[in-house]
DNA sequence: TCTTGACCTAAAGTTAGATTTAGGTATTAC
DNA sequence: GTAATACCTAAATCTAACTTTAGGTCAAGA
């Protein structure tokens, strides 16, 4: 089973040009040829393709990721490499999620505020900091601020 | 209490160039300067500054933040808009962090893939997907897979 | 006095990740 | 036979977010 450029361009929600451009990088390994010229994906495109996707979300850049399809083409002599690549990658992910929970701390805080100070208005609330906050609220505040 | 230009850097581990070209960005509201016009930073713009920082990782483009110091400096009757800023604000990042633990999930079965593949080689652990993988693992590799 | 360090500006350069442009081929539908 | 559709290439352009460069001011210390 093949699949045409237009039809993993539907897959994954990703422009023509954009997997073009991903081949062009070396992103995608023995991406074959029909007769005329057009790209023939397969089963193991559309499966780097999801890796590709789950990299870049890590924060990986593409030559990066170019550089594991190199392992990955060099066979079962890479293995440990790219055991290493993806537990260095887990800890990355996990180290980005924790920051994104403390950036929704601030922003839980400021959602509060804003809701207080449509009440209240804005000089109230600021005479609320840092005493006088609802219990929850001066968690995620001093979670933010020092 | 004022802070310098390299005093800010040091606090927020940001370059003095970055500073000075958000300043020119106009994200710094009411920045003063001193005789020699040197930039002089307030308690104002430590906290617009953790709210940058934490704006900036939620995916926000300067452009976007700027209008948010716009809002700012408007007043009491941009409170409502700033209001809804942040709960969009929270919304993208909720959903940021399940797109991070979904690639998370992706990557754990990854790492169980290339420690596997160094036991047993590349060969037999594809031949355990999808039928025989260990529960905790065929559970992270479907969440990945349609 | 002079030099060191911290600041300033405007403008050019950089990088990643695409997107756009311009021109061309191959297949199918009418 | 021709028009629409889906693909192709190479090269130029774009954008965001900085960084670098080049040249200058100012205050303190030896």
């Amino acid at each position: 089973m093949t699949y045409t450029i237009g039809e993993m361009s539907k897959m994954f929600a990703l422009s023509i040009p954009t997997l073009r451009y991903y081949d062009k990088e070396g992103l995608f390994l023995d991406l074959d040829r029909d007769a005329s010229g057009n790209r023939l994906f397969d089963e193991r495109h559309v499966e780097a393709l999801r890796v590709i996707e789950c990299l870049k979300k890590s924060g990986l850049q593409i030559k990066d990721i170019k550089k594991f399809m190199e392992l990955v083409s060099l066979g079962q002599e890479t293995v440990t490499d790219r055991k290493e690549m993806f537990l260095r990658q887990k800890k990355d992910i996990e180290s980005k999620i924790l920051e994104l929970e403390n950036a929704l701390d601030m922003i839980k805080f400021k959602c509060w505020y804003y809701e207080t100070a449509e009440k209240l208005g804005e000089k109230e609330v600021k005479a609320m900091i840092p005493d006088e906050l609802p219990r929850e609220i001066k968690n995620v505040y001093e979670k933010t601020h020092i």
